[in-house]
DNA sequence: AGATGTTCCTGGATGC
DNA sequence: TGCATCCAGGAACATC
C-alpha cells in the first residue's frame, strides 16, 4: 500500500532510471488506468511520444515528471501525473521481459533502454498528463520548483515538504469539526497520510483517533506532527513499507518497514510502551489500530 | 458550506 | 473441494 515515504523511494528510482531520456511511445493496455485523462488514451500516448522526462517530484502520494519538448529551452509546462493508489506501481526494465499479468500502460524510449511500465492489479492507481500552474500551498522555489500539476493543486503540503506550515494546520485542525484521524486523511489539511501512518503517527503522539481537533492544543497537534514525520522517515531510512508482494519499488524491490509497525495490524499483540493489547475498531470502513491505555478514548468523540 | 457516506477494483483469505 | 463472502483503502463524488 503505497504512502508516502513508498512513493518518495519510487520517485528516486525513476530520478536514476528516467531523468533525461526521450519518450518514445506509450502503450495504454487498460483504459480505467488513463481514466482521469478526459481526452483518452490515444491522446494520453500523442502527449508523451518524443518528449523528454526531466527529474520526478512529489507532494504527498502523488507523483510527475515534467515534460519538456525535445530541443526546447522554456521551463516545461506539462507533466505526467501519478497516483499509485492501492496496488500501483512504476516499474524500470528491460524492455524485451515478460509483460506482467496487470500492465496497464507501457512506455519506451528513443534510446532503446530501460521501459517504463505502470502495473495495478487493483486499478485504484492512475496516469494523467497534465498542465503544470503556480503552486497555491507551497512557497515558490528555485525556477520550476513553484509549479505543481493542475489536477493536485487542492492536494496541501505533505509534513516532509519544507513548504509544509504547521501553523496552518494547526489553524485549519481548529477550525474543523471532525476526529483527528479523519483529518489526517483529508489531503487537502495535510497530504500523503493514509491509514497505517495516521495509526502510527496518533500512537506516537498518544492521541485517540475519534478525537475532536477543535480541541487539540498546539502541543499535541506538534506532537501528531512530530509522531508522522518521525515514523514516515524511518520508513524512507528503510525502504519504504511492504505487506504483501504488490508494493514494490521502481526496481521491483520490496520495502521492508513492516517489522517497525507499532499500531497498524497489530492487533491484540502487546502495546511497545505499555503491554497493553492493542485494540482494532471499525471506522471509515477502515481499520483503526490504537492502544486503550496510551490512546483513550476521549469523552466527546468525534468521527 | 461543511461534514459524512458511497463507490470504484481485484484476488487472497476465510467460512461452510 | 468448491463456491460465496469478506476484506484491503485513496480520494472523487454524492448526499445530508
Amino acid at each position: 500500500m503505497p504512502e508516502l515515504p513508498e512513493v518518495e523511494v519510487v520517485r528516486r528510482g525513476l530520478e536514476r532510471w528516467t531523468s533525461g531520456r526521450t519518450a518514445a511511445s506509450a502503450e495504454v493496455l487498460h483504459p480505467r488506468a488513463v481514466r482521469r485523462y478526459a481526452a483518452g488514451p490515444a491522446d494520453f500516448a500523442g502527449r508523451l511520444a518524443g518528449r523528454v522526462m526531466l527529474a520526478p517530484r512529489r507532494r504527498g502520494k502523488y507523483l510527475w515528471i515534467p515534460l519538456q519538448d525535445a530541443g526546447a529551452a522554456q521551463e516545461p509546462s506539462e507533466a505526467l501525473l501519478a497516483h499509485l493508489g492501492m496496488s500501483g506501481q512504476l516499474l524500470v526494465g528491460e524492455p524485451g521481459r515478460e509483460r506482467e499479468k496487470h500492465l496497464r500502460v507501457r512506455i519506451v524510449f528513443t534510446d532503446g533502454g530501460h521501459d517504463l511500465r505502470f502495473v495495478d492489479q487493483r486499478t485504484f492507481g492512475h496516469l494523467m498528463v497534465c498542465e503544470l500552474v503556480p503552486d497555491t500551498f507551497g512557497v515558490p522555489g528555485p525556477a520550476g520548483q513553484g509549479l505543481v500539476p493542475e489536477p493536485i493543486v487542492h492536494i496541501a503540503a505533505d509534513p516532509l515538504e519544507e513548504a509544509f506550515d504547521p501553523e496552518a494546520f494547526f489553524g485549519a485542525l481548529r477550525r474543523r469539526k471532525t476526529g483527528i484521524k479523519r483529518a489526517l486523511l483529508d489531503q487537502s489539511l495535510i497530504s500523503g497520510v493514509g491509514n497505517i501512518y495516521a495509526d502510527e503517527a496518533l500512537w506516537r503522539a498518544g492521541l485517540h483517533w475519534a478525537r475532536p481537533t477543535e480541541t487539540l492544543t498546539r502541543a499535541e497537534a506538534a506532537r501528531v506532527l512530530e509522531g508522522a514525520r518521525e515514523v514516515m522517515g524511518a520508513a524512507l531510512d528503510v525502504g519504504g513499507t511492504s505487506f504483501d508482494s504488490l508494493y514494490v519499488n521502481v526496481n521491483g524491490e520490496s520495502g521492508y518497514f513492516e517489522r517497525s509497525l507499532d499500531a497498524y495490524g497489530r492487533r491484540d499483540e502487546p502495546c511497545r510502551r505499555c503491554g497493553t493489547p492493542i485494540r482494532r475498531d471499525v471506522f471509515m470502513n477502515r481499520s483503526s489500530y490504537s492502544c486503550p491505555t496510551c490512546q483513550p478514548r476521549p469523552r466527546r468523540a468525534r468521527y
